[in-house]
RNA sequence: GCACCCGUAGCUCAGCUGGAUAGAGCGUCUGACUACGAAUCAGAAGGCCAGGGGUUCGAAUCCCUUCGGGUGUACCA
């Protein structure tokens, strides 16, 4: 039991002997430690519903209150009731913290199973700024759950299996560089998809081109195939190096394609369920009518009338999409992971593609504790919104080293008596530190501008 | 149009499950120490918490509303 918790027991004894009733009331933290360590509003609130005097009130609880070898109390401005915990009281909660090895934090997460989904890069292109948010709020989340007893999988759900690849596809086959591919494959697998990037805004048919080779890819073309996992094997490689200099570690990377055969039974499911139906010729998931339009994910205002505003898991050309990877996922994780709940790291913009995610799911019967743990946008210094897809931002590895070079600097002025391999180690143990601080010590909702 | 996020000191932001005098860093100003307009140290000034209304003994915090900025809103993720 915490202090807190023993000055509560103590005082709803106290509480329930004036009232002569049961009777229980919140003890906090005190907001100014002149005041005392901890204070409660009991007197004021009770005195409110029975219409007395909040200090003559707080003078009765205090003459019944037992706090012997705990605290001491008194009455302070229009009825608080503080109280200064006892210095034996201290000693003896924390001897017995820290002879447990978790300090006494409750294992509420114990016997549950949490799946983190965070981070989530593209494969075959660098991580940029825009990525180190999910990354480093999706590993705290990681390292908080399992401290508090859940069973933690945190899982990189990679795009692997995109429209970029296209793109790749006919790069690698026209314009790759082996050798340049050996020794940093990362740089070259975005050079190719930049050239091929800029070749079709000049020339559709080289568009065409590109969604020709995807096309192959996904009816399971050999050598395409053959192609795209070496693709997604070095730029796993790639990414892991980063993941080693955060110190973020992830139990599976089960990208969009290991969901690929799952996608069309799927479709099939939800229409025989009646939970989707046909639309344009697309499978779409519509409100159900139980919510209020405007509490409606599935409903959006236009012009001042609601209309549908669906989720789509089948386009019209039965090509399957981003929602309708999503659900299979969540299918996966409760089946085969028995998750009881999931937390999306995933930034604001999306928050309405998962409104309608958690309730498709739900009325598949897939249920859970689903969290979308949103964070606002990182901004150019334009004070515009990056570009994800542009493909020129900030690297996040430029980022990293960097903050360790600035660190490096910092010590060399400040503790020029730290040398080599130890100035080095300190460096970087600053300089990553320094970036995870800056991501977690500001409001998650807050979007923020980067800037070196 | 509608939904969501944001609006706190000159700047960048904490505080938002309601509590007593709204905090920090940087910047500014004053002083100390100094060969130094640097670094360091000590201190000070600086706020109708975007505006208005409401609930409450009490509101930056909860509710309503207005304004400003941003995002989303059927076949991208």
């Amino acid at each position: 039991m915490t202090i807190l918790q023993e000055l509560e027991t103590r005082l709803a004894a106290a509480l329930t002997a004036v009232l002569g009733e049961p009777a229980s009331a919140a003890v906090t933290p005190a907001a100014d430690l002149r005041f005392g360590d901890y204070q409660t509003n009991a007197a004021m609130v009770l005195a409110k519903q029975r219409k007395t005097n909040p200090r003559a009130l707080a003078q009765e609880i205090i003459g019944h209150l037992e706090l012997t070898g705990l605290a001491t109390a008194d009455i302070a401005g229009p009825g608080f009731l503080n109280f200064k915990i006892l210095p034996e009281a201290y000693a003896a909660h924390a001897t017995t913290l820290l002879r447990d090895e978790k300090l006494g934090v409750p294992a509420v997460g114990a016997g549950k199973t949490v799946v983190v989904d965070f981070s989530a890069p593209n494969v075959a292109k660098p991580m940029h700024v825009g990525h180190i948010r999910s990354t480093i709020i999706g590993d705290s989340l990681c390292r908080i759950a399992r401290f508090l007893g859940f069973k933690v999988i945190a899982d990189n759900h990679i795009g692997d299996w995109g429209t970029q690849f296209g793109m790749i596809l006919h790069g690698w086959k026209t314009l790759l560089d082996k050798q340049a591919l050996e020794a940093d494959p990362i740089p070259e697998l975005l050079r190719v998809y930049r050239e091929v990037n800029t070749a079709t805004k000049a020339d559709p048919a080289v568009l065409d081109t590109c969604k020709n080779e995807l096309v192959k890819l996904q009816a399971g073309d050999a050598e395409n195939l053959a192609i795209w996992h070496q693709c997604i094997e070095v730029s796993k490689r790639g990414l892991q190096r980063i993941y080693d200099t955060l110190d973020v570690k992830f139990d599976h990377w089960l990208g969009e394609s290991f969901y690929n055969d799952r996608l069309a039974p799927l479709v099939d499911e939800f229409l025989a369920q009646g939970i989707a139906r046909e639309s344009n010729g697309a499978i779409c998931v519509f409100s159900d009518g139980t919510k209020k339009p405007e509490d409606d994910p599935f409903k959006v205002n236009r012009d001042g009338e609601w209309t549908d505003n669906p989720a789509i898991i089948r386009k019209a050309d039965g090509g399957f999409l981003y929602a309708t990877t999503d659900l299979a996922t969540i299918q996966f994780r409760i089946d085969e992971w028995k998750a009881d709940q999931i937390w999306y790291v995933v930034g604001i913009p999306q928050q309405l593609h998962f409104r309608q995610l958690f309730e498709a799911a739900a009325r598949w019967g897939k249920t859970g504790d689903f969290r979308h743990v949103a964070f606002g946008s990182i901004l150019g210094e334009d004070r515009k919104l990056m570009k994800t897809r542009s493909g020129d931002n900030v690297q996040l590895t430029d980022v990293l080293t960097e903050a360790v070079e600035r660190a490096a600097k910092i010590i060399a002025e400040k503790s020029p008596d730290l040398q080599g391999a130890e100035a080095a180690e300190v460096a970087q143990i600053v300089g990553i530190g320094a970036v995870k601080f800056a991501e977690l010590s500001q409001n998650r909702l807050t979007d923020y501008v980067f800037a070196w």
